[in-house]
DNA sequence: GGTATGTTAAGGAAAAGTGTTTAAGTTCAC
DNA sequence: GTGAACTTAAACACTTTTCCTTAACATACC
């Protein structure tokens, strides 16, 4: 009830792995396969991944649906897309062109091919002006 | 695999709340038991707890072991303990005698009684002379 | 007292997650 | 090509979580 997502097995392997041994040394340590550790090591990365994005969650409950980037946008007309969404909600946003592009992309850098995107993405916005992409 | 920690049904729930609706209003909406939304409402809350607690495990990672704060120790004899093992391990710790107290007390108030500290607890430091409690 | 809001406990069925093994598959340096 | 480090897939037992119901309980407001 009171512990976090990973279990004491996955932070152990995370801590051994942390001071650099194997997934073999570590898997003789513990007394299991080095498939084991490899597979606990995954499932701790994932469980990690699944608590950033749990709290990512969290921003966007405080923040606004601005549009939607249909898949096969071009970078950059997303972005005038985005301001001037965000002008008619007369929100004013947080970031210029360039780093509006460049949190876009970086916030999922898979969704793109060169400057266009593959899939559609949510914006979102708060009332500072910070944006989150779902 | 994608997701984060949080159901739809979590979210959902979480998403009415933040708009203002009671609990009955959300049962209401979704078809189902007051005290149901309650019982979903409520794993939501521990899920993000849960996932708070796992990002701080990640900056106890990077952090080493310097103490055991053993049950029964006075709190202040404890702040000496930490800043002696600190500076065996030629680190400066980031805080003074008080507000190394103080946050002693309130990364979990429970374990204290008075000035006296009720469980064992763990220190860790990090390079910054950053301390983390376990 | 009655009403609205929220919590808690007990129980259950379905779904998801965990640790494990075995066996096969990378990838990369020597 | 060999070996070391790591990944993947399928399968299994086991535990935990989730969503749900019903019924009781606590607060607070009128």
């Amino acid at each position: 009830m009171k512990e976090g997502l990973l279990t004491e097995r996955q932070k152990e392997v995370l801590r051994y792995r942390k001071k650099g041994l194997t997934q073999q040394q570590i898997a003789d340590l513990i007394s299991t396969s080095k498939a084991n550790v490899c597979t606990v090591e995954k499932a701790a990365v994932e469980n990690i991944r699944k608590a950033k994005e749990t709290l990512e969650f969290l921003y966007t409950l405080d923040a606004a649906h601005l549009c939607t980037i249909k898949s096969g946008t071009d970078l950059l007309d997303a972005a005038k897309d985005i301001f001037s969404s965000a002008e008619t909600l007369g929100i004013k946003v947080k970031y210029d062109t360039i780093s509006l592009a460049n949190r876009l992309r970086e916030s999922n850098p898979e969704r793109f091919r060169a400057r266009y995107i593959r899939e559609d993405i949510d914006v979102y916005i708060n009332e500072d002006g910070e944006l989150y992409f779902g």
